[in-house]
DNA sequence: TAGTTCTTTCAAATACTTTTGAAGGTTCCG
DNA sequence: CGGAACCTTCAAAAGTATTTGAAAGAACTA
């Protein structure tokens, strides 16, 4: 007992195979999105071993890709009465998990973006103030390049804090903006 | 004349390598920001040989690199008076930029995920018909769970498509409705 | 046509990322 | 304590992606 090989079916395999590849297209390993989507489709808890043979994983690479999963907080680690191994759970709030994911790359990648382009910008503002009038020229080109470029990223930033406001009281202004753009087809 | 080597300043260089990073995050190579940058600082249009020098990269790094930028339709050729090269500027409306780039990445990323998603909730909802209880139990999570995807995913696109739509009309209305969601700060 | 200048291509080299699995740790139990 | 079950670590291997530069190609000029 217990010793049977585990095998997604057919559509389990294809939906961690799609989060896979979206997850990695945002920046995430694979595995991790093939992880949590095993979990995310199993009713009850799994277990590293489970995990293993469902996805064809060495013990190293589950235990790697759980704890990641854990540190983003988009699984968990539960319990199971009687158990000795460790059992996971996935988040199934789905928003829950983006905006998590979101505050830490906003901070670490927008926030950081914007304050080079601030040192930028005060840097060619500077140069504006040379006495050689092509020097000037060039720097008022960029004054004005560089201040678009940090208007992105400050809106795209808020764009992030938006949608980590949405999450919080659960995706609602934003969703109804959304909705409210596309006039057309209902459901499909 | 024309011999001396080219070499950035140090905010040019920064904002490059910043604008290179992001665009990595994001799942481009990094040259491509890099040669991008370069670009649209430049007052004028640059040479092929006008971006290795700047960025130390090779002739081959530089025509490959162009080239894919040519595609996105981010860098255009253009054509200088009395001048045997070929030389580039770079888009300089950044919504323009955005906007074309996420309506491919759209096409091919998340409407191919929304179809897995759709093709799979067919199987679940055929396993739900099934006559043993413990498939049936399964089926039915799997679906709420998997359609939770999928309304995910469809959302994500009508993000885009209205990020794409408001880029059309010159970034109006999202602009409004993320500047409205913050009532903080004014400016830093 | 031959020569010059510039661009593209692509196989090989390099650099970077991910995965493996065996060794070592930890915890629990008798 | 010793052994079993499980988890983690990490150096090496495998797998990817990027970069190079020399050779081929194109476009022009005289």
């Amino acid at each position: 007992m217990g010793k049977e090989k585990r095998t997604l079916l057919p559509h389990e395999a294809a939906v961690s195979d799609v989060v896979g590849k979206l997850i990695e297209f945002w920046g995430f390993k694979r595995n991790m999105g093939r992880v949590w989507s095993v979990l995310y489709l199993s009713p009850e808890p799994l277990s590293a071993e489970d995990l293993r043979q469902s996805l064809g994983l060495s013990s190293g690479a589950v235990s790697m890709t759980v704890n990641e999963l854990l540190r983003w907080g988009v699984v968990r680690k539960v319990w199971v009465q009687g158990e000795r191994k460790d059992f996971y759970t996935a988040e199934v709030q789905l928003w829950r998990m983006i905006s998590r994911v979101f505050n830490e790359r906003e901070k670490s990648e927008i926030v950081m973006a914007i304050e080079a382009f601030e040192e930028a910008l005060a840097e060619v503002a500077r140069l504006r103030g040379s006495s050689d009038p092509k020097v000037r020229a060039r720097a008022d080109l960029q004054y004005e390049r560089i201040k678009q470029l940090l208007e992105l990223a400050k809106l795209g930033k808020r764009l992030i804090e938006t949608l980590l406001a949405t999450a919080k009281i659960d995706a609602e202004p934003l969703v109804r903006f959304l909705l409210r753009q596309v006039p057309s087809s209902q459901d499909t």
